[in-house]
RNA sequence: GCGCUCGUAGCUCAAUUGGAUAGAGCGUCGGACUACGAAUCCGAAGGUUGCAGGUUCGACUCCUGCCGGGCGCACCA
C-alpha cells in the first residue's frame, strides 16, 4: 500500500508533466501546514512560475486541469500566491481506516509500506569500551542506534547491527598485568564483578608504579602477538565485561545480540594488512612531489575525492614505489596544500593525508593509521571494519556464522557522538580514496553516514557527571529511573500486584529515559534533569504509554468484540481529525528514515495522542448508544492502538503496556 | 588561529529542509471528575526567531559580516 502523500505527489508530478513537460515533473507535495488548508498541499506552482514565466496561480490552474485525484480528494483549491490545497474525501479516509483495521496483517503495519528498493544497511552503534562499566556516554548511541536500525528494519531493509566494542585497547594491558599479579599472589583469578573498581585499581598502579606501567605496555604487545597467557587472561576479563554490557543491553531493550558483536579484537589480525594496503595504494611523493599532487582542486572535503580517476592514482602511485621515496617525503617535504589523498611516513608514523584538513599551524593534518612505535589506533580499526563491511570476503574462519554471505552493504551508518565528526570524515575520505565504497559487481557506491548526536549535559549545562565528578554509570541511572517510576506506579495504581508494579515501573522508567533522548533532534545537546526526564506530563514516554493503556482498557471492557465488516463513520470533528492523522503515519516513518531522525516519530506520536485524547473526551466509545457507532469508534481505537504500538515499541524500542 | 556546530516564549524544545498568521510542553493564571483510566482535557497570557545586511513571489531555514556558547584540531577512543 503506497502512502497517501506519495500517491498525491505522483499524481501531481503526472499532471505537471502533462501540462508543462516531463522535465518539470517533480512535485513538491507536503502535509498541509495548517488544518484549515486541508490535509496536503502542492507547492510546485510558485517554484515553476519563474522557470515557465507564468503567474503562479495560472500555473496552479493548469496543474489542476491535468490532475486526476477525484478518487481521493475533494476539488483542489488554489490559495494564496499559488498553493494547491487538497482535502481528503471523508469517505476515502473512512475506507482507508477500514482497510487497515480489516485484518491483523494490515494492522501490523498500520499502512506503512515496505521500501520498494531494499538495501543492506550496516548500523554501527553502542560500541562500549568494555574495560570499564558502561556509563551515560554510551546511552545515546545505544538508544538512537537501536531506533534507527528498528526503523530501517521495519521498512524491510536488511539491517546488520554492529557492536564495535573496544575490547583490545591499551587499557587491557593494565588489566591483564593486574590480573597476573593477583593470580600469582592468591592463585585465583581476581574477582572483577565490580569492573570499575578493578579498572581504577589497575589505573592507579599504572600511574604510580613504573614497572607496572612498563609491564602493562608489554602485556598489550603480548596480547596483540597472541601470547597464550595474555590471551587467556584477556579472555577472562572480556567474558566478565561482556556479561555486564549484555545486562545493560537487556535492560535497555536493545536488539543487539552477541552475534552482532565484532570488536577491536576481531579486527586485530587485519590491522597490519590494512595499513600495508593503504600505504601501498596511496603511496606517492618525493620526485613526483607537488607536481603529482597538483591538478585537482579539492577545497571541499570528501566528496571531491570520488572524482579522481583511478588511472591517475595508479600512475602517481607507481611513480614512486621504493621505501626510500616514502621516507624522502617525510615532514619538511610535505606539501603546503594537500590536493589529493596520499599515504606516507611522517614523524615515524604512517599517515594518510587528505585534502581539506589542516592543523593549528595550517599544516596538513594526517589521519594516523600506525603510530611511530608500531601500534595501531582506532582509525586503523575503523578502516579495517569498513573494509570488512564493504569489500572483504566474509568467509573467514571467525565469521562463518551467522553472516557468512557477503554483506554488500549499501549504507553504513555510524551512530556516535558529534565530537568524532572529523575523525569519521577523514576515515570515510580514506575509504573513498581506496575506492572500497564502490560495489565490485554493480559499480554503485556505498553511502557512508555519520549519524552524529550531541552530548548529555548535567543541570549545570556541563557534561553530565556525578557530584564527585565521575561519569554516571548506566546501571545506576536505569535503576534510578525504575525506582522513580515505581513510586508513581504505586501511588497511581496500588491495586496492581507487586510483581506487576515492578514490571511496569521498569518499562515506564526506562521508557521515559529513552523517549526523552529520542524526542529531541539528535544533533543537539540536551540537559539530563531527572524532574524533566521522568516527568509524566506533556511530551513524555509515560504520557504515550498511558494513552496506549487507556485504549487497551477500552478493549478489555468491550470483551471479545468482532469488528469484521464494521464501518468507520467519522461524523464528529474529533473522529475526522484522529483518522486523518492516523493516515499520515507512513509518511512520518518515511521522513524519519530518510533523515535518520527518530524525533519526527516522537513528535507525531505525541500529537496523535493529543488527538486521541480529544476524541476520547468528546466521543464515548462503548457508551455511544447504537452498535454501529460503537464499532466505528472501536475501529479508530484499534488503528490508534496499532500505530502507537508500532511507533513506540517497534520503531523506537519503548515498551507499551496494557495497563499501568 | 582554522574548522564544525548551536543561538526560537521566563525554562526545555518543535517547525515536514525555502512555504501561508513561527507551534508544543513545563511554569503562571482560570476552568472540567455520579460518563469507557484526571498519569487526562479545555481556555488565557507569553515572540523584532542573537544583531546587521543580502538573495526572491516568500527566509527560523540559503549567502556575507559581526556578537555569544559548545566541540574538534599529530600518534587516546
Amino acid at each position: 500500500m503506497i502512502s497517501i502523500e506519495a500517491q498525491i505527489r505522483q499524481r501531481c508530478a503526472l499532471a505537471i508533466g502533462k501540462a508543462f513537460g516531463a522535465e518539470h515533473a517533480p512535485s513538491a507535495v507536503v502535509k498541509a501546514g495548517d488544518p484549515r488548508f486541508g490535509d496536503y498541499q502542492c507547492n510546485s506552482a510558485m517554484a515553476l512560475s519563474g522557470t515557465l514565466g507564468l503567474p503562479p496561480r495560472q500555473v496552479a490552474t493548469r496543474i489542476i486541469e491535468h490532475l486526476d485525484l477525484a478518487d481521493m480528494c475533494e476539488t483542489p483549491v488554489i490559495a494564496g500566491p499559488g498553493f494547491i490545497n487538497f482535502k481528503l474525501q471523508s469517505g476515502f479516509v473512512a475506507q482507508r481506516i477500514e482497510a487497515i483495521a480489516a485484518e491483523s496483517a494490515t494492522l501490523a503495519r498500520a499502512g506503512v509500506p515496505e521500501s520498494p528498493h531494499r538495501q543492506t544497511v550496516v548500523v554501527d552503534y553502542a560500541g562500549p569500551n568494555i574495560a570499564k562499566e558502561m556509563h551515560v556516554g554510551h546511552l545515546r548511541s545505544c538508544i538512537i542506534g537501536d531506533a534507527i536500525s528498528r526503523i530501517m528494519e521495519f521498512q524491510a531493509h536488511r539491517v546488520i547491527r554492529q557492536n564495535h566494542v573496544g575490547d583490545f585497547g591499551t587499557q587491557f594491558g593494565m588489566l591483564i598485568r593486574l590480573a597476573r599479579e593477583i593470580q600469582m599472589q592468591t592463585g585465583d583469578f581476581p574477582p572483577i564483578e565490580d569492573l570499575d573498581a578493578y579498572y581504577k585499581q589497575a589505573a592507579q598502579r599504572d600511574r604510580e608504579d613504573e614497572n607496572f606501567a612498563r609491564e602493562a605496555r608489554e602485556a598489550v604487545v603480548a596480547l596483540q602477538n597472541g601470547e597464550p597467557q595474555a590471551v587467556a587472561l584477556w579472555r577472562r576479563i572480556y567474558d566478565e565485561s561482556r556479561r555486564h554490557s549484555a545486562e545493560i543491553f537487556q535492560l535497555l531493550g536493545l536488539k543487539l545480540t552477541p552475534h552482532d558483536e565484532r570488536g577491536e579484537s576481531f579486527y586485530a589480525p587485519r590491522l597490519f594488512g590494512v595499513v600495508e594496503q593503504i600505504a601501498e595504494t596511496l603511496r606517492i611523493g618525493g620526485d613526483g612531489g607537488d607536481t603529482a599532487l597538483d591538478g585537482i582542486d579539492t577545497t571541499s572535503k570528501g566528496a571531491e575525492l570520488t572524482t579522481t580517476p583511478p588511472e591517475d592514482r595508479a600512475e602517481a602511485a607507481g611513480a614512486l614505489a621504493s621505501p626510500q621515496a616514502l621516507e624522502r617525503l617525510s615532514d619538511a617535504q610535505l606539501p603546503d596544500v594537500v590536493r589529493r589523498p596520499f599515504a606516507c611516513v611522517s614523524a615515524g608514523a604512517m599517515c594518510v593525508f587528505l585534502p581539506g584538513y589542516v592543523d593549528k599551524e595550517k599544516k596538513p593534518l594526517p589521519l594516523i593509521i600506525q603510530k611511530a612505535d608500531g601500534a595501531f589506533l582506532y582509525a586503523t580499526t575503523d578502516l579495517a571494519a569498513l573494509r570488512f563491511r564493504l569489500v572483504e570476503d566474509k568467509l573467514t574462519p571467525e565469521d562463518q556464522k551467522p553472516l557468512h554471505e557477503s554483506w554488500l552493504a549499501d549504507r553504513v551508518i555510524y551512530t556516535t557522538d558529534a565530537r568524532q565528526a572529523q575523525h569519521f570524515s577523514m576515515v570515510f575520505d580514506t575509504v573513498r580514496a581506496m575506492r572500497w565504497h564502490i560495489h565490485s559487481q554493480s559499480g554503485g557506491t556505498v553511502d557512508l553516514v555519520h549519524a552524529s548526536f550531541g552530548s548529555i549535559l548535567g543541570p549545570d549545562g556541563k557534561p553530565f557527571k556525578t557530584r564527585s565528578g565521575e561519569s554516571v554509570k548506566l546501571k545506576a541511572l536505569l535503576l534510578e529511573a525504575t525506582e522513580r517510576a515505581a513510586k508513581v506506579v504505586a501511588e497511581k495504581n496500588p491495586s496492581l500486584s507487586p510483581d506487576r508494579q515492578k514490571l511496569i515501573a521498569a518499562a515506564v522508567g526506562i521508557g521515559a529515559v529513552k523517549y526523552a533522548d529520542l524526542k529531541q533532534d539528535r544533533t543537539g545537546d540536551y540537559e539530563f534533569v531527572w524532574e524533566r526526564i521522568i516527568s509524566f506530563e506533556g511530551n513524555t514516554g509515560p504520557y504515550l504509554q498511558y494513552a496506549y493503556a487507556r485504549i487497551c482498557s477500552i478493549f478489555r471492557k468491550a470483551g471479545g468484540i468482532d469488528l469484521t465488516g464494521a464501518r468507520a463513520a467519522l461524523v464528529e470533528p474529533a473522529e475526522q481529525n484522529l483518522a486523518r492523522s492516523l493516515l499520515k503515519f507512513p509518511d512520518i516513518v518515511e521522513i524519519a528514515a530518510r533523515d535518520l531522525k527518530p524525533h519526527y516519530i516522537c513528535t507525531y506520536l505525541y500529537e496523535l495522542c493529543g488527538l486521541f485524547s480529544a476524541f476520547y473526551e468528546k466521543c464515548p466509545v462503548l457508551k455511544a448508544g447504537d452498535a454501529a457507532t460503537v464499532n466505528s469508534r472501536l475501529i479508530l481505537c484499534r488503528v490508534t492502538q496499532a500505530v502507537l504500538k508500532i511507533g513506540l515499541q517497534e520503531l523506537l524500542g519503548i515498551p507499551v503496556l496494557d495497563e499501568m
